[in-house]
DNA sequence: GCAAAAATTTATGCTATGATTGATGACATA
DNA sequence: TATGTCATCAATCATAGCATAAATTTTTGC
């Protein structure tokens, strides 16, 4: 018999864990699993090791560990699931950008897949949560775009806001109070050197910001 | 500083347990629950025990059980929870009635009240579920209403079909495929004495059902 | 190319939740 | 007041999800 029984929270947030730092490095360490989840080093070891015996996770001694198939296609549904419900609550529900990653994270366990197909139909199947991050299909694929940061778009070139990769809450938040949106356009009228403050001109505005925060718009050229 | 923690399932399912058991019998006994539950006696006592410890009980050993007044409003938040659910889910995400119960279990012990009164926002501030079923107030008033069995109301009387008590999806669906549902308009033509079958009109047509049936739609009397 | 430092794993164990079985105790009532 | 039913107590188990301390492997600096 199959084995499909819904994975637990911890599970969950590890292989989600798990998929992100492999975004970045072939093989995620130990190290990188602890810091990013907050707990300790034979904490990571002994659930990779769980995963393992699941099929979900390639996990070699003193070497790193790494989705298997099966594992990066939960971690798709998980991150489908995460994002599809943060796009419900803001369209349908009313929920402000900065509500919805908590909300999100404790629905995206309990959910039904039934659930999900019927509020992505419902959405009309979109591509993109409200932050601009991609949302896999049903069957895994993920939409790719070509987008930039602020900080390095051409002086002048005109864009559109696609994505707000914000770290938490408050740098989200901030980047909106300063009247960026998703799908604005915007240009950069002049950047200073050694990372120093870019300015752009959103709406009209001539608005001036610093460097990390230039680096976390990410926009589409036009 | 107050202990507002949301409850763990198994907590939220034992007091929802209790609140129904309490409608009919005054304290409810270990044994009642134990049945209600699938559990064993002990892990009853043991779970009483612990509620008590959080003063959600009134707990007395060999004499029962009742909630308290935190305990029964902790009852009527879960259970405003999972009808609001059950109503969200048939109206706007279009399910079958038959499978809310399901989704709504999973989903009452994940949700902010954040979550719930947003749901309930876009419904209208809704009064009964899909079932028929009272929804409490956030402030846990429930509405009254004045319904009998169609077992029981005279022959001939109009009315509508206002609640379906079914035990299980089953014969829930047995309800439905037989043509009643929530709101309709019926009338009894024929009763058949000891506890025989019940004839009644429903638009426009005959049908017979089951004592036992005609026990468990609610109606008002129009 | 080797020793020290860093990273990782092993071994062990703790805590919480939610259950169990088997023995004992309470109580209603005939 | 004896007896059968119901409930509680005591002991235990399973599992998940973590932790600390010690041992081990890999990496790095010289």
């Amino acid at each position: 018999m199959e084995k499909k029984k819904s994975a637990s929270e911890s599970v969950e947030h590890f292989v989600k864990a798990v998929y992100k730092l492999q975004q970045e490095h072939d093989r995620v360490s130990t190290n990188a699993l602890k810091d990013e989840l907050n707990i300790t080093a034979p904490s990571v070891t002994d659930m990779a090791k769980r995963l393992v015996k699941d099929d979900l996770l390639d996990y070699r001694k003193y070497h790193g560990m790494r989705l298997t198939d099966e594992g990066e296609a939960m971690a798709l549904q998980i991150i489908r699931r995460h994002r599809l419900i943060e796009l419900y609550l803001v369209t349908e529900l009313g929920y402000e950008l900065h509500e919805v990653h908590e909300e999100a994270d404790g629905l995206e366990h309990a959910v039904s897949s039934r659930f999900i197909e019927a509020i992505s139909d419902k959405l009309g199947h979109p591509k993109f949560d409200p932050h601009g991050d991609p949302i896999p299909a049903a069957d895994g694929a993920i939409a790719q775009r070509d987008l930039q940061p602020l900080s390095t778009i051409p002086l002048t070139q005109p864009a559109q806001i696609s994505r707000l990769i914000a770290p938490d809450d408050e740098m989200l938040q901030y980047i909106l109070d300063r009247g960026f949106a998703l799908n604005s356009q915007v240009h950069v009228t002049a950047r200073d050197p050694y990372d120093g403050p870019v300015t752009v001109q959103l709406d009209g505005n001539k608005t001036i910001i610093g460097f990390n925060i230039a680096e976390i718009i990410l926009v589409e050229l036009l």
